[in-house]
Order: C-alpha cells, then structure tokens, then sequence
DNA sequence: TGTCATTGGTTCGACATCGTACTATATGGT
DNA sequence: ACCATATAGTACGATGTCGAACCAATGACA
C-alpha cells in the first residue's frame, strides 16, 4: 500500500515533467489542466467550482487563473448570478493553445503507448477512480 | 491517456496531504520517504543515489537531507571512498521517528483498506511499475 | 429590516522544488 | 605529471503551492 502510493508519486512527478518541458516556458501544468477542464466540463464555471474540481485550495486556483489571463487564454467575467463571484471562458488563444499542446504531448507520447494494453489501462483507471472517491471520503 | 495521468496526479497530491497531516509541525513526505529508503535499501548511501532513487534533482535531496540532519534524524559522514561525497546514516531518533510515522498513518489509513481488494492492488501496482519504466526509457 | 454566519475571492507570508552557476575532487588520456 | 572533462555537493534566485487572515456579497432567520 505504501509501496503504491510512492509509485503513484514517482508516476505523477515524471508524467509532470514530461508535460511541462512540452510547454512553453512559464507555463506550468496546472494551467493546461484548468484549459482542458474548461473544454470538457463547459465555461462559464466560478474558480471555487475549478478548484474543486481539481481538488487544490481556492487560492491556488487564483494563482492558475491569474497566470492563464495574463496570457490572454482566458477571459474573466463577473457572475450574473452572484456579486462576489466570477466566471471563467475561453479565449480563441487559449483554445487553440489547448488544442497544440495535445498534439505536441501526444507526439512524443506516441512510442509509449504500444506497451500498454489498453484494457489494463482501463482497469486500472477504474481502480484508481475508486481509490480517489475513497479517500475524498476519508477527508471527512 | 490523458485521464490516467490526470487521476495519478490528484491521487498524488491527496495522499501527500494525508500524509504530512499525521507528522509532526514542518515535516513532509520527502522526509519521511527518505528515512524509509535508508532502512529498506541501506544506510550509508550518497545523496545522489538516494536523488537517482526518487527521481529528484541533487539541489533538492540536499534541501531534504538538510531538514533532516537539523532534525538529528540523520548523520551525515564524510566518504572514505572519494573526498567530494558524504554517506548518510540513520540515528536512533530517525529509526524510531519511521516507526512511530508507520504505525500513525497505518492506523488512519485502515479504515480505506476492507475497500480495495488486494489482488486488484498488486495488479494495478505490476502495471505502475511497468509504466514507470516506459516513462524512465521516455526520459533519454 | 437587522444581524450573524457562510461563502467567493484575494493578499500575504512561509516553504518546497527546481534550474543555473559555482567550488572541489576525481578520472581519463596524452 | 599534466590537463580536460566529469561528477558530488552547495548557494542563489525564481516560482508554484498552501494555510491563515481578510474583505465583500449572500443567505438564514428573528
């Protein structure tokens, strides 16, 4: 058990690495992950709602978010629903970067893949869900 | 592809909390792991191999080794084999501070483990490592 | 309506991590 | 023996991440 956890974070800080010298200079993965989660979930979402998502706490999301706007990938609107609340959209710029960086990643990623079995893959995502919603429920 | 990694990634980052929540005020994962490293693999090894071992740059074991000695955890001896390394051993303290960390974070972790069939553990962890490899190769 | 607790977001300070540059020792080739 | 190159460890500066404190807007409730 112990032994999978350090796996995990072995796995975790390599896969970051490998993500974060295809990207270009300052930009950190956490600022594709958030792009990325914008084009899956849908925009218009407030950054607690992100930051949840991404199980990181608000501030560190305002951090993210600040450095992708600054970059002009994404835009900051105020929340019509709520005074103290903002939202978030996609810029044409960010989408596009997304787009890049999936086809950058994915290349180099390419001579990997055929070691795997597809189905192990999966299998293995399936158990990993279940240990993540696990330990959520751990946190109390 | 990109889920798997995605999922390591926040698995990671739980597990780390979870952890540095059960030691004690300015401790953290690094610390610990690598007093678990010298009891499993050996006292007496040079910072740059525990590094290689966790993939970390030099720069940053010694930031942990240097916590780590402040701490009276570790003793640092100079090595008699080359006059530019040091070799790092475990005191007492350190031994002991391992142990009481594994009986802490086992007895919280307990709870989570009736759900995880071990079978589907080992399997998912013969295939982290497999991955991990791929990943090393990946590296150049 | 008035008051209090809750929630969204930011600011600030602390710290881990890392790239780069540097010193000292070791190693290999001539 | 001498010099070039590689390697071990450290120092420094930059930055990502986070907890705590804070402000503003909301909601609950009398």
């Amino acid at each position: 058990m112990f032994e999978l956890f350090n796996e995990i974070g072995i796995i975790s800080q390599l896969s970051r690495a490998f993500f974060e010298a295809r990207l270009p200079d300052g930009m950190v993965l956490p600022h594709f992950s958030v792009l990325n989660h914008l084009v899956r979930v849908g925009e218009g979402r407030t950054p607690v709602q992100i930051a949840r998502a991404f199980q990181v706490p608000k501030n560190s999301m305002t951090h993210t978010l600040g450095g992708l706007e600054m970059r002009g990938l994404i835009e900051v609107r105020p929340n019509p629903k709520d005074g103290r609340s903002k939202t978030i959209w996609l810029t044409e710029a960010g989408r596009s970067f997304r787009e890049e960086a999936i086809v950058r990643v994915g290349r180099d990623m390419m001579p990997m893949l055929p070691e795997m079995d597809a189905e192990e893959v999966a299998r293995t995502l399936g158990f990993l869900k279940h240990l993540r919603e696990e330990m959520d429920r751990a946190r109390d």
